[in-house]
DNA sequence: TCCCTAAACTAACAGCGTCAGCTTTTGTAC
DNA sequence: GTACAAAAGCTGACGCTGTTAGTTTAGGGA
């Protein structure tokens, strides 16, 4: 039977994080509520806000912890197109780990902490490598946009694997209804052409933006 | 006064899914209830449903509409690497032009006829113009992978502009504060700087995959 | 003219995030 | 050692949400 006041307490921020981190991934947005949340520690719904002050500062949190978990001691150390190429797959796994957090992962600027100290450790990493800052800040820019975009969502799975869906109308797309039996592999394929396309280039701009310098 | 049934339909597919548009853009996501949507339509929430099955079902055709404004017109005349360029360019706006709709357009994997008709058209023009279908899948994913991710929302607004915040803990990003005063122009610099890498490493690609076949 | 369907309505449901106020425990100050 | 404030649970309640059931009335076809 539970007591006004518990001898030790029930709950913590980060265990409060925790448990909304699984029920978000076993279960999805729709059924992380505060009820459910709370039900799920031992605990009734309004005891969480002794912790957070609202349900979104819940879901902000589960978003730091994410982007906290994304791997940055590559930066430092070798070459910095190696790096970055590292660092982006790391990246997207810790995205693609925890897709029902997406949505809202992209869905305020990400004032967020963890998100600072990455964007820290690229941008220094490629300032050190000589880079000029403005090219440092708009190819971390452009490499974040494409791990995020390429995290939303499965490409191949946006394909419905019934032939006769494009038989008239997408004629182009005849072969699509393969795309999804091998999703993983077409998403995989295709981000490491465009992660590759992305390296590739800029060190080819190095050459002549830096070592010309 | 409203009556059981008007003399002429007070609601349409149509008008829902421009008006729930006009509020989802002016006032966010957390605003389009059913019943303020209803109210702007000069309604009762429930008739809604004589018209969509669900209010998700709404938002589905909200995010169809604002694909289905993606000009595609630019496939099938002139070079596909310009067609392409082009392309990125229109679908950026159209998605930046409602930036709240974002989060749920990455939501599920888009079988929205719009987006099927989309893929249809860029992955045709690739083929059309040599490129392997294994090559201009990926390629297709790529492109949208970025473009996708650099609609998601502001990079440069994703930093606060009071410095006294890096000083400390952030020290590479010591000039970061200075990035919202000039969003537009990092992440437009940003987007074209990766939107030209992308393209520019696809041409290379090309010499190599089909001019040398 | 009769009847079915379409498209609006009202009333109500359970579940949501959140708040106010209560209780009990803990830690600190004198 | 006792008073007292803060911490951390609780109950009950608020207004709002998406949605359903059942009702009413207009329009169109037989």
């Amino acid at each position: 039977m539970p007591v006004a006041r518990p001898r030790q307490p029930v709950l913590s921020r980060q265990r409060i994080v925790e448990v909304a981190t699984a029920i978000l991934d076993k279960e999805g947005l729709d059924a992380l509520s505060t009820r459910r949340l709370a039900q799920e520690l031992g605990v009734r719904a309004p005891s969480l806000y002794n912790h957070f002050a609202t349900k979104d500062a819940i879901l902000d949190a589960v978003a730091d912890a994410i982007i906290a978990q994304v791997d940055l001691r590559m930066f430092g150390k070798g070459e910095w197109a190696v790096a970055l190429t590292e660092w982006a797959r790391t990246y997207r796994r810790a995205l693609a780990a925890h897709p029902n957090a997406v949505p809202f992962l992209a869905h305020g600027p990400a004032l967020r902490p963890a998100a600072l100290a990455l964007a820290d450790a690229v941008y220094g990493a490629l300032v050190e490598a000589g880079w000029p800052p403005s090219y440092a800040t708009r190819i971390g820019a452009a490499m974040r946009y494409f791990v995020a975009g390429s995290s939303l969502g499965s490409f191949a799975l946006g394909f419905p694997d019934d032939p006769s869906v494009y038989a008239q109308r997408y004629p182009n797309l005849r072969d699509a209804h393969r795309l999804r039996g091998r999703h993983r592999q077409v998403d995989d394929g295709a981000f490491e052409l465009g992660l590759a396309t992305l390296v590739r280039g800029f060190e080819t701009l190095y050459a002549q933006v830096v070592d010309a310098r």
